[in-house]
Formats: C-alpha cells, sequence, structure tokens
DNA sequence: CACGATCCTATGTCGGACATAAACGGAGCA
DNA sequence: TGCTCCGTTTATGTCCGACATAGGATCGTG
C-alpha cells in the first residue's frame, strides 16, 4: 500500500485510521456517549479523502464499538456493546487497554474459565496433528528459553506459547471455540508478555504446561482441566490477580492438587 | 436502517446487500474459495452506487467472510476464517444455515459447555436487578403458554425463552460472558424455534427452566449448574442431538438427579 | 407557554475519475 | 529452449464533488 496524498514528504507509513480511532476510545479520549469528530474533520485530520475516512468508522461500527447517527455524528457505544469477541476488537483491546485493571481482569477471569474446559474438550478430540502442534509450540518455549535472546527460530518464547495455547483451542475441532482462541490470542499475548519473570517462575510454568500437554495427550479430560487451571493460576500470581477463585470451577479431582487458597 | 417496506414508488425494500450476499454465501452459492460477483456487477445486479456495495462487502469483510484481493476479486473465506462469534454472523448463521447439521451441532455443544458454567457464574453474581430479569422472563414464558396464540405482551413464548437464557449472561457480570450471550441470541432462537413440541415436552421444559432460576436465586452454583445442563438435555432431547455425552462435564451433583440417558 | 414548520448539520448515496496491486501473456536474451 | 522481465488486463483502493436524507435545534406563531 502506499501513500500518494498530497503530503510532499515521504509519508510511507499510511496510519490506520480505524486503528488510530479505537487507539483514542480505548484511551478514553472519546468515552462512551462523546462524539468523534465528524467525517470532514477526521478528514483534514488525517488529509484522506471522506471514502477512507467512511471506511474507517465503517469498521469501527462494525466492532460495535460506534453508532452512526444519520445528520448528528458517529457516537461512541457503551463499553458492553463492544464486540469484544471480534479478534480485531481483542487485539486493539490487548493493545491499547492495557492499563484498564477491569478490563484485564474480566480477561483473565474469562480465560479462567474458558481455558480449563477447553483443555478438557482437546484431551478428548486431540488428533495426532493437534498433538504435534501443541508439542511443537511447546518445545518452541523451550527452545527460546535455552537461548540468551529467548528467541527459537525467530519467534520469541512469548509467541510459542501463544501458539501452545492456540493449539490447544484448535484441538477442540469445535468451530466456536477455536474462534474463542483467536479472540483471546491477543489478550493471552498480552498476558504472556507481562508475566514471566523470574528463571524459578519460568521453570515452574513450563513444568504446568508440561503437565497440560501430557493429560491431553494420554486422553485424561479432568486432568487436563486441572492443568490447565494449574497454567492459569501460575499466570494469575505472576500477574497479581488473585480474588478470582470464586470464578475458579470446583474440581474435585484425586490426583491433583486443589487451587483453592482457602 | 430497517425496511419500512412497502416504499414502491422508487426504491421498494433495499435490501440489505451485505445481508443477501451473506444468505448466499451460507446457502451455498458462494462455496469457500470462490469469487463473489465483482464489484461493478453487484452495482448492476441490486441497481446501487458501487459506495453502497462496497459498504457492504465490507461489512462482510469484516465478518471474515470474505477476503478482498486487489485487482483479482472478493474471495470467500474458509468457513473456520468466519468470525461466528460476531453477533451480526451470528445472525445470519441462524437465518440462512439452518439445515446444516454440523453448524447445528457445534453450536450446540457450544451451548452445553458455556450455559451451565455461565448459570454457575450467574448464581454467584447475581443481582437483585438480575433476578427480576430471569423472572419476568420466566413468568413470560409462562404465561405466554397460557395464551391460545402464545404470545404474552405482544411477545411470544419463544422470545421470552430467549430473554431468560439472555438474562442469565447478564447475570454473570463478566463482559465476555454477556457478549456470548449476544452471539448465541440467534443460536438459541432458532434451537428453540425448532424445538418444544408437545404440551408434555413444554411442561418438562418449564420446570427444568424453574429449577435453574431457582438455583440462581438460592445462590447455589452447582445446582444451577446442573439445572442448565438439564434445560439444554431437554432441548437436545427435543431435537434428537444425542451422543453429546461425552462434552457434557461430568458433575457429581449430590442433591441433583444425574442426567445422563444412559 | 405550547406547538408546529423551518433550518441546519452530518451522515447516506450517487457517479465518475484515476491510482494501485496481482495475475496473465508475450517479447527479449542467454 | 528456457528463463527473466516488462507491458497489459482486471478489479479493487482512493479520491473528488454533488445531492438526498434523517434527526435535532431553532424560531415563529397562536
Amino acid at each position: 500500500m502506499s501513500r500518494a496524498t498530497s503530503s510532499p514528504n515521504n509519508r510511507a507509513t499510511r496510519p490506520d485510521i480505524a486503528e488510530q480511532l479505537a487507539e483514542a476510545i480505548f484511551s478514553g479520549v472519546y468515552a462512551p456517549g462523546d462524539f468523534v469528530p465528524k467525517e470532514l474533520d477526521l478528514c483534514e485530520q488525517y488529509s484522506v479523502s471522506r471514502s477512507t475516512v467512511r471506511s474507517a468508522l465503517q469498521t469501527l461500527v462494525a466492532a460495535g464499538m460506534v453508532k452512526r447517527i444519520s445528520g448528528q455524528g458517529s457516537r461512541v457505544r457503551e463499553l458492553a456493546e463492544w464486540h469484544l469477541l471480534d479478534p480485531r476488537v481483542s487485539d486493539w483491546m490487548a493493545r491499547f487497554a492495557q492499563p484498564n485493571p477491569r478490563i484485564r481482569r474480566e480477561i483473565f477471569a474469562f480465560r479462567v474459565a474458558v481455558e480449563p474446559f477447553v483443555a478438557r474438550l482437546a484431551a478428548e478430540n486431540a488428533t495426532a496433528a493437534d498433538l504435534l502442534a501443541i508439542e511443537t509450540a511447546y518445545h518452541g518455549m523451550i527452545r527460546a528459553l535455552e537461548t540468551p535472546d529467548h528467541l527459537y527460530q525467530g519467534v520469541s518464547h512469548d509467541d510459542h506459547d501463544v501458539a501452545f495455547h492456540e493449539a490447544i483451542f484448535a484441538a477442540t475441532h469445535n468451530l466456536l471455540w477455536s474462534q474463542i482462541s483467536h479472540v483471546l490470542k491477543p489478550a493471552i499475548a498480552l498476558l504472556v508478555e507481562t508475566s514471566n519473570h523470574s528463571a524459578d517462575e519460568l521453570n515452574d510454568s513450563m513444568e504446568r504446561h508440561r503437565l497440560l500437554m501430557e493429560a491431553i495427550r494420554l486422553r485424561q479430560p479432568e486432568q487436563a482441566e486441572a492443568a490447565a487451571l494449574s497454567v492459569l493460576e501460575r499466570t494469575g500470581l505472576d500477574l497479581g490477580l488473585e480474588g478470582l477463585s470464586s470464578h475458579l470451577p470446583t474440581l474435585r479431582l484425586p490426583g491433583v492438587g486443589r487451587l483453592e487458597p482457602s
């Protein structure tokens, strides 16, 4: 893509207007109920034509973030109306809503609910190809840790981590669960980036990942469920996100340690 | 927006082009990998300008259903890439993909996984206002059944049923779970419409709904989880969707009857 | 003060024009 | 002969200018 606008200098990076607006909304520049600038103002602000601006706004409409009222303007909708399950919104949310504790907390609560169950489904339905994908991601995490720059085959440890979780979602062989992985992917990436500090924590985290993988391989749904919870518990500890135990499914598993703090 | 149809003078019943294309895609007219007609052809076909056609196509792009390749055309993407969690796509899916048994089955499997857990969260977090909403929907279902045309306050029994489930999602007070309700709403509506046949079945269904509501009111998460499963089991029976028991979480609940068909 | 007609604003739609990306096909060269 | 390279074709991406339309705000009148 390119520029070809009236800008005399080389404006190589055309800013994604939809994304910029989304960032502004997520960061609170335009709060729910507010109006974003009208089309013509945005045209001037970004030096693009009205078509381009309208295209960007339509993206935000599709994301449920703004509502366009003919003759009045484009108003930011309430947070609850946003399509948080849209991969694009999820991506923006992960990148722009970082410091927002509420969103962060709810995403984590959601993961705590979803991933154990997904792990169970994966343990029940994983094929050889799924196991291979999971294992590849796992070994990528290990290998990356062994390198000084935490890179393996050009991919960071964190990305392998994300791929690991993604592969588990895919192993459910259910369209909707797989979709949720796309949604959660940016969120997982965000949480992964901001956790995993010390070497001890990393080792512990890797061991929990390994147990999860093994449970899926051995077709042990309940162990997989518990192991997924264990992985998340590790993440939650790293993030200092406690108090979510009320959201945890109360498992009664013989061989696996309980997680309740009480 | 919506069509005030019967405006026969000029552009009668402006058809939502995005929706029509979506219907064509869902019904298989354009299969994944195929190209939809190019913009200019669509302009002629619908007698609208290119802007309008582009707007519609962009909607489909936002839905992940088509990928536009500059200079080549707009190609239908693979089913797995569609944003099935987008409320709009979910709505189309419910209305246009009815006979598709695979999608139907996966939606139901998804519900079986999600709704019990949501019921648990609702039992833990429901406020008085949430309980009121649930109860209102429940009584709407009852009242509607008592009328000859199954309407209560102008709303059908099925719609009250949908509202019932929606209220439970909202009671989780988690943004993402509530979002899933928006996604599942059309699917629930579809399943509700095509089930609930005889009077006996309806009575049984209502009783299961009542138990679910009571469990939420009494803050009994495990009972609520089981009751939600029970409601879905009833639906599954109505639909002849068996064989999903492997997807059911194995609950060990003392006071509530087991649900396994075996 | 109430109420309706009018104006105003910003979005929705239209039509045409040129720029751009990707696949196709033919010319030139080793 | 086989390969690369470059134009052509095609359909999308962007731009511009204009008018139509939907709401809200305003103002006038009874």
